[in-house]
DNA sequence: ACTATACAGTATCGACTCGATACTGTATAG
DNA sequence: CTATACAGTATCGAGTCGATACTGTATAGT
């Protein structure tokens, strides 16, 4: 217990100073934290993910919240809107040239990616493993999406060297593979992931 | 550097959903995430490190933030002022009751912890180790305060069975040890950390 | 002793976050 | 064909946050 709190302060402290970091980051634009998140999310985010919803659900903000920091970004001409062909409810956020620019160049002046370099590779590998566990276990208990990498995801298909989407029913290119999906699904493979699902084990062996 | 990346990406969303639970924890007393934060450390700081400036330092917010959002908590009555007694340019920040009693329910109703829980111990203590020195490197890095707990201090000072900090030259009580410091040196005893600390070392054995 | 300077903290301003609430327009189920 | 669910927006008020300019206190240099 005492231990847990302690880890609760490190990430927390942690956290911190990225904030700290990804305001630094954006100062140069006139850009809060969140718009950097934005940005970076849309980045990394597949082509049915980039909407002000699954934006509000990965930052953990209302949508109102988002609705209003998509505005300030589009004023400042780094996304653009797209009305969903579909479903003409929903929007696609896009970003310019100029908000891919300021992406890129958040990125690379990233200190911290020279900081975790620093680190052992093992460690980083180890941390990595940890951190995402610990992130699994988070998002259940929060009940949140757990936005990974489409091919990590439990829909995912590989079929005569075809991608594709077995809950969407669509093909996918390979770089798409690697994006994050808002409807990214965990597979519950492992042991331990699926002991830990029980949310109340009957401690027998 | 891929790998570094997802780090980043890992803690950042960790941090979000962390964020997103101090602001449900503060929600029935009306306060903002900052505000749980502030009270958290004033529960964890000794007697040397609760002011507006430490708190702005620990925080990464400048001064002038942490004003604002001390009024407010001196306003709902959560912390109090006083004026030090030898400098008295400095204010000290000390919960009430009442703040105490916030604290206490919040640390209580900290899900994280009980996340925390479901990982093997051993995890979690290796967890506690990875982030705590990539904590040190990122505070090296932005030249930020380290605030450790007291008795890992340079400057801490054991000895005939009395407890004293050779910085302030002050003897300390026994529970004081376990509080955190804005004064923190990290002792720099192991082989490893020297090694990063040398920004540039001349890869000779 | 006296002045320059460093320092802790505050006040004020403007841009922005954020949740709450109420709303619009679109999709879909009964 | 009408409920109802849903994606997104507008608006409001409390508060964050940095920037800037300020007050009052400590301390170093002469």
């Amino acid at each position: 217990m005492k231990n847990s709190q302690y880890l609760v302060e490190l990430i927390e402290r942690i956290g911190n100073l990225l904030r700290l970091e990804e305001r630094e980051l954006g100062k140069a634009d006139g850009l809060q934290p969140v718009h950097v998140q934005v940005l970076e999310y849309l980045a990394l985010c597949n082509r049915f993910s980039n909407t002000p919803l699954s934006l509000s659900r990965y930052l953990g903000i209302s949508k109102g919240t988002i609705s209003q920091s998509v505005i300030v970004l589009e004023n400042k001409g780094l996304i653009e809107k797209a009305q969903d062909k579909t479903d003409r409810r929903v929007v696609h956020l896009m970003l310019t040239n100029n908000g891919k620019r300021v992406v890129k160049s958040a990125f690379a002046n990233e200190q911290w990616s020279n900081t975790c370099e620093r680190l052992p590779a093992q460690q980083r590998e180890r941390m990595a493993e940890d951190l995402a566990q610990l992130l699994t276990e988070l998002t259940r208990q929060h009940s949140a999406q757990s936005f990974g990498v489409c091919r990590t995801c439990q829909h995912f298909n590989y079929d005569n060297s075809n991608y594709s989407c077995r809950l969407l029913q669509i093909p996918l290119e390979a770089c798409e593979t690697a994006k994050l999906c808002h409807e990214h699904s965990l597979l519950e493979d492992k042991t331990e992931a699926s002991a830990t699902a029980n949310t109340k084990s009957h401690t027998a062996p």
